[in-house]
DNA sequence: CTGTTAGCGCATTCAG
DNA sequence: CTGAATGCGCTAACAG
């Protein structure tokens, strides 16, 4: 392995010299800088961070926690953060929680081990709220990003999830439905509890009587919605829903799928709306009325709040960001005389 | 920080047995292990690894190194890379080089720097050999994926092009197609070249000339196709495609839509087939004829032949694994009388 | 089974 | 502008 040592040797001159020169320092003659330069660049010489972190306490690589890698939503977030990082010199770790706590306790403490300078999470659920602790009791700085975690302060991007979901279930209701029922993921998890709170505002405020038969609690995860479809489609005909909202774009991609195999006609028999995008790899239009989050400035803007709070340019109060969906109102949820 | 000396004078014992402890040496009494570990949990101690690596030249950190994180193959590719990474306990760094020679380079510099014990690499093209050349250089093992690099013998995990190719095609032929064109990636893709070559040994098998005007090179991220489609249809009508093989999932699929655009019917005007699957995220049922690679494996496989060699468990002798992709035939390429 | 000594490669002091 | 000494936190090699 080449050290700066080699270096030093070869171009007679002094260790510290050779890092002043790896490290940009302005107080380098113009000479040695580049005699230096020279015989880095004919020994290939790379320095090792490892040395390098162990003083400084830096290693220059950002950790970014998602909850789900096979879902487009997070794959958006990974790369508004590998853009912002990479532009901002930093390197990105990925890991996948796959929504569990546990198997993101483990990643936190690797995480702590190798030493990431912050942390960008979208927490697995609110007991993810241990593992945050741990990683300001290690000085690491972090930024929530989709999911809060109650009573905790620190810097997070949002999204909207009031007024995205009082639109579309309002949207609903001008379309003429009363009993609109809702697939949601784990209550666990903030965004599922915030939307459906809105879900249940939102009828209060239009006086449709809130139904407990019509709430399903699903997964987040590309798993079937089988059941809370069934149990909906067993209802008597008075109380069974006309409308399906699905809280992500799993569960309204399921939705869709399991409808269809029991032929029921959307949105004639059965109006669906769902949260997030869904990429459309077919030359169809796509169907489904959905509500777009922002997903690659979840991860852009996060990870610069995440650098400035590292770097000590963010103010002491934390920041709370709020993005804002976007509504594409669809074949799925339009009524059609 | 809490450091192992501070463990040590805590637990009443040197340094060396709690580094002993950390690192589940036998050699130890079970009543000074569960001492050391009980002071460990109450000071929350959680190791350093840059100051470990700096001795043991060892990181527990592998690189996935792919060319598209917005492709689902290589999503693919990742989960299956990160399941086998983790299972081994090793933490995995993705890293996504745009197709980008430049941008590889830059991050296999940062990889060396931060130092991984080994690197799974989708190399961008044939020059990427020198940034092989230089992990070599540096002592780190790596494997390659999905694409071979003319000349480097190396561990590496690549799918049955020529197989694959030929089947695609001869189902075209026999369904009566003669004029196929091939949309494929840049040539200086082992992939690209691999899969033109066996294009054109499967015409010349079946007596069917290869007209220079057929083949079309364009890019395997997910740009437009429509200069190429454009030039097939201006084509006077005896010289035009009946069928079009695309070489990757964005290409097949943006053909598809191009050819929509143009109220092309498929398959009745052209028929179409295309290698990669593509997640179906509709209630609809697929239609495109696709060759689909098992992505997932290619990462599973690959970091397991990575740690293998890390661990020196691997033959001396380098291998070569050849997936077969599976074929999935549907309406896109199927004679509908 | 446990402890001592030394040093990994580099940057932070502090001197010149 | 340059250099010498020191130690970051940990483990390899040896000694007891």
């Amino acid at each position: 392995m080449v050290t700066i040592y080699d270096i030093a040797k070869k171009a007679n001159v002094s260790a510290m010299t050779v890092s002043r020169v790896i490290n940009k320092s302005e107080k380098i003659s113009e000479e040695t800088r580049k005699k230096v330069e020279a015989v880095i660049k004919e020994l290939n010489y790379i320095p090792n961070n490892s040395a390098r972190n162990l003083i400084t306490k830096k290693t220059k690589i950002l950790s970014l926690m998602i909850t789900d890698i096979a879902n487009p939503f997070f794959t958006s977030v990974a790369r508004g953060a590998e853009d912002k990082a990479m532009q901002m010199g930093y390197q990105l770790l990925l890991c996948n929680s796959d929504e569990d706590f546990e198997k993101e306790s483990k990643y936190m403490d690797m995480l702590i081990s190798t030493g990431s300078d912050g942390v960008l999470i979208a927490p697995a659920n609110d007991h993810s709220k241990k593992n945050m602790k741990k990683l300001t009791k290690h000085g690491i700085p972090f930024v929530l990003i989709d999911r809060s975690i109650p009573n905790l302060e620190c810097d997070q991007v949002l999204s909207d999830n009031e007024t995205t979901t009082r639109r579309l279930i309002e949207h609903l209701i001008k379309q003429g439905h009363q009993k609109i029922a809702i697939i949601n993921g784990p209550l666990v998890v903030s965004t599922a509890r915030e939307r459906h709170q809105a879900y249940l505002d939102t009828l209060k405020i239009h006086g449709i009587s809130v139904e407990d038969h019509l709430m399903k609690e699903s997964h987040f995860r590309d798993s079937d919605v089988t059941n809370s479809i069934q149990e909906l489609l067993n209802l008597p005909e008075d109380e069974r829903p006309t409308a399906i909202f699905a809280t992500n774009n799993f569960i309204g991609m399921n939705t869709m799928k399991t409808l269809h195999k029991h032929n029921i006609k959307v949105p004639e028999e059965m109006a669906v709306v769902s949260y997030d995008g869904i990429p459309n790899y077919t030359e169809e239009e796509p169907v489904l009325t959905v509500a777009e989050q922002p997903a690659y400035n979840f991860g852009y803007i996060g990870i610069q709040l995440l650098i400035e709070r590292i770097e000590g340019t963010a103010p002491e109060k934390v920041r709370k960001i709020v993005l804002p969906a976007e509504i594409h109102l669809r074949a799925s949820s339009l009524y059609q005389p």
